[in-house]
DNA sequence: CTTGTGGTTCAAGCGCGCTTGAAGTCAAGG
DNA sequence: CCTTGACTTCAAGCGCGCTTGAACCACAAG
């Protein structure tokens, strides 16, 4: 398993090097091995950064992200994986359920020729209103 | 079709009054017309302000959905949201699919039952590893 | 007339997610 | 030996999306 420094880790995810001190500053990368004081990562941080950005990307917050991927850092917090794992299922399937609709909207818009996102006809027709 | 103060159109859309001037500042929503200096929106305002939400959750910045929305505004535009809108549905599209990836990624993750969403045996199955 | 409520403007502040700058350390290469 | 370049820490700064505070205004009820 080859490791690797932190400029060449941050050229593979694409990132700067500050933003994986700043991951390890607030928790999210667990703190580096060292090597003559400097940061020597295993291959599995690669993968881990991959699903830091993939839930960054869905809406989640780094503190949550923390929290989803702590787990091994904080044995005793399994049960609270779970936990959030559970809550945040339904959550992104409603996420998921309201960017379809943008983009069914976007795209319905597009084909009725309104050129108006906001004044679109076929948005018009079924929608909230208020809810108070 | 009834008119709303700032302070009702705020509490109809769950948001701050001054969230609501926030907008107006930076060209998202039109100069509210002013009843003796006071902000009067119009009822539609309650659509937009929807729009403008949904458009945030799915990742839009503030700018990008000014420019989905500012057509009227400005009518020579009305390429320009064709060609935004064209360029965001595949991007919409793909946070779609990322975001089921992740929600189908830590559903199997629970059913696993390994506890550790990061070493999860089930997500390392198939995954990128890297690009560069 | 006074107080209260809810507006107005403008400038400054804040939390998040980093970036940037200053000052220092270390290893390799000329 | 000295430079180069990539790293280190720490503190400050920045852009986004608002919020907050100060100072002011207007209408209504007591």
């Amino acid at each position: 398993m080859r490791e690797l420094g932190i400029g060449d880790l941050a050229r593979q995810v694409r990132m700067r090097p500050s933003a994986l001190r700043y991951y390890e500053s607030v928790g999210l990368l667990p703190p580096a091995r060292r090597v003559t004081g400097r940061r020597v990562y295993p291959a599995s941080t690669l993968r881990r950064i991959a699903l830091i950005k993939m839930a960054q990307r869905a809406g989640f917050t780094l503190a949550e992200i923390r929290q989803l991927l702590d787990t091994d850092t904080n044995r005793g917090a399994t049960r609270q994986w779970r936990t959030l794992a559970e809550r945040k299922i339904p959550e992104l399937d409603q996420f998921i359920q309201e960017t379809q609709a943008l983009r069914n909207a976007v795209a319905d818009c597009l084909a009725c020729g309104c050129m108006n996102f906001d004044n679109c006809q076929l948005l018009s027709s079924g929608t909230p209103e208020d809810d108070a």
